[in-house]
RNA sequence: CGGGGUGUAGCGCAGCUUGGUAGCGCAACUGGUUUGGGACCAGUGGGCCGCGGGUUCAAAUCCUGCCACCCCGACCA
């Protein structure tokens, strides 16, 4: 491709819309423009990039026996009641109507569609096990979307599907997946780790989420540099710390005056804040959002709550559960704001954290303005409805595996496996016949790469200041020309030669041909990350070019024919 | 959804406090001189100053309603 032909302008100062290296880097190369917030277009360059993703994705995929299809991105609200997630989604799911006032959502995820299909084609366990996956444009009406294609509204997913007939079947499809998207990301050049994760929406019972590292990556993962735990902070088990053995005191309510907060109260008793109870006061509502319910969660005063085991103990979708009024909730419940507590409080539901179960005399609100009371313990002054860890897993706290103090680390979820089971064969009523005549629900894997996202995730792991550093297998071409001066005749043969060379060995190629000066071509070679670069130059005349790889400072100058051969082993060695 | 910020040429911004009918740099176009790391000179074109309402002789500027976009939080396969 001649670059005075091509469709491609690049931005020298960087867009103010922009804060992250990857969202300002795609859009000073001009390889993707917003249309609307939280939705991008891809032009020749990045759309290049793209399809590079998506092939090695069609590979590693069809490797493992995948087949691709293609599903429609409307889809009908049926469907979602049947799944029971018309409700459950919230209001992330982007909902239509169609003329006749017909329900539609535009799908975010294509469980229950990839499950309608199997059902009305598969009868016999004689066609199982089976994977399919389709690649296509995803639709999450994000509450905000950021940071350009790390989370927009919009999104190209790679969304696969296993159907088993039983659990054995299930883990080896899983494996297989696992095995998958190790070898994609590792393709595509990504520095990342697979953690443990919570299954949130999709529901199911095992995950994991694989996390490319950066510091602006929006999953927290927690790791153990001693054995092999990693997980998510969300999903991170806790270890409770060793019960007392202290005797139990008797209750004492004291008077503390203007204590609101956990800081508060520990500073004005002369305690430490790991001998309070926390509360927190929600309200549940039901499927027309009508208030339901309250819920006060209890925890260590030091620990912090994680929103995420809540609502998995208490069983209810994110979107049903919100802070609530606690002057409002005082009145059906008898807590008291910034001296709420376990003992006495009454008409909800009371969540305890495991912890707490073993700890001795701590301090919590009195449920009266201004008191808290001494000397609480679990069992003999309180209980919980639920008892279970509802806590953050901190940086050096203990690993849940092997004890060793946790690290924590931030990164970019670039995909995601689960193990489904039945969730949506039973609900959607997806059955085969086994060799005994008998009907069993298909057991089900779901898998998704977030391919746009990856895209992101990859300029932000390989960039400089000067712009992108593609690995040799995503960069939209292999090598750029960089032509000085496209008016000295000499110069262009050599060029023009160099080019039809690599397009004869099927290297892809750009010729920067335009009469810009040398600096301006540099630049741009530079911030679109061309793996490798040969400049035809002054030196021309005597078969001399420069050779230079975009990842490295050094350069070379090179006879013609040794430039054009070293180009084809390198990219033929990386791509 | 809560808090904060910003909307002026394709991009980056000034002008707004103190109203007088719009400017700078880059980019684009023409001509010339340049030519190994975002050149220089001369010239040219390009604006519903986010949208609506109000105040005023007069509004980019003051008041007001709305919209869009960005950031923090909430939320998020």
């Amino acid at each position: 491709m001649r670059l005075t032909k091509m469709f491609l302008k690049t931005l020298r100062e960087e867009p103010a819309e922009a804060e992250i290296a990857s969202h300002i880097l795609l859009l000073r190369t001009g390889m993707i423009r917003k249309l609307v917030s939280g939705v991008y277009g891809f032009m020749p360059l990045g759309y290049r990039a793209l399809r590079k993703i998506e092939e090695i994705i069609r590979e590693e995929m069809d490797a493992k026996g995948g087949q691709e299809i293609h599903m429609s991105a409307v889809q009908p609200a049926e469907l979602w009641k049947e799944s029971g997630r018309w409700f459950a989604y919230g209001p992330e799911l982007w909902r239509l109507k169609d003329r006749n006032g017909r329900d539609f959502c535009l799908g975010p995820t294509h469980e229950e569609i990839f499950t309608d299909v199997v059902r009305n084609d598969v009868s016999s366990y004689r066609q199982l096990p089976l994977n399919l996956y389709q690649i296509q444009t995803k639709y999450r009406d994000e509450a905000r979307p950021r940071f350009g294609l790390m989370r927009s509204r919009e999104f190209i997913m790679k969304d696969a599907y296993s159907f088993d007939r039983d659990y054995e079947g299930l883990d080896r499809s899983y494996d297989e997946m696992y095995d998958a998207y190790e070898k994609i990301f590792d393709r595509c050049g990504l520095t990342y780790r697979a953690v443990e994760a919570d299954t949130g929406a999709i529901g199911g019972s095992n995950s994991h989420e694989f996390t490319a590292l950066s510091e602006v990556g929006e999953s927290e993962i927690a790791y153990c540099e001693k054995c092999d735990m990693a997980a998510t902070t969300e999903r991170a088990e806790c270890v409770d710390a060793e019960p007392g053995n202290e005797s139990l005191l008797a209750m004492e309510t004291v008077l503390t005056p203007n204590t609101k907060t956990i800081e508060d109260v520990a500073n004005f008793l002369g305690i430490a804040k790991e001998q309070t109870i926390k509360a927190l006061l929600f309200v549940t509502f039901d499927q027309d959002e009508n208030e339901n319910g309250y819920v006060a969660a209890f925890i260590r005063g030091d620990r912090e709550l994680n929103m995420t085991k809540l609502i998995n103990a208490i069983g209810i979708p994110e979107h049903a559960i919100a802070f609530a009024d606690e002057e409002i909730m005082s009145l059906a419940t008898g807590c008291i704001g910034g001296f709420t507590g376990p003992v006495g409080i009454h008409d909800c539901q009371i969540v305890v954290d495991s912890e707490l179960v073993g700890q001795r005399n701590l301090c919590a609100g009195a449920n009266k303005k201004d008191h808290h009371t001494l000397h609480v313990n679990y069992g003999r002054d309180y209980e919980g409805d639920i008892v279970k860890d509802i806590k953050l897993l901190r940086e050096g706290d203990p690993c849940p595996v092997c004890g060793a103090p946790v690290k924590h680390a931030r990164g970019i979820e670039v995909g995601q496996v689960f193990k489904l089971g039945t969730k949506y064969s039973e609900s959607m009523g997806a059955l085969f016949k086994d060799e005994n005549m008998a009907d069993r629900h298909i057991v089900m894997g779901c898998y998704g790469i977030g391919v746009t996202r990856t895209l992101a995730a990859i300029v932000e792991q390989h960039h400089d200041e000067n712009g992108i550093i593609w690995p040799m297998a995503i960069a939209p071409y292999h090598v750029i020309i960089t032509l000085m001066n496209p008016d000295d005749e000499e110069q262009k043969k050599v060029a023009e030669e160099i080019y039809k060379q690599l397009l004869d060995a099927k290297v892809e190629v750009l010729l920067d041909d335009r009469k810009e000066r040398p600096g301006v071509k540099f630049k741009d070679a530079d911030l679109l990350g061309i793996p490798v670069r040969i400049t035809v130059g002054k030196r021309a005349f005597e078969g001399i070019v420069e050779y230079k790889l975009r990842r490295d400072v050094e350069k070379e100058e090179v006879g013609i024919s040794e430039a054009v051969s070293r180009a084809i082993d390198i990219v033929n060695k990386e791509k």
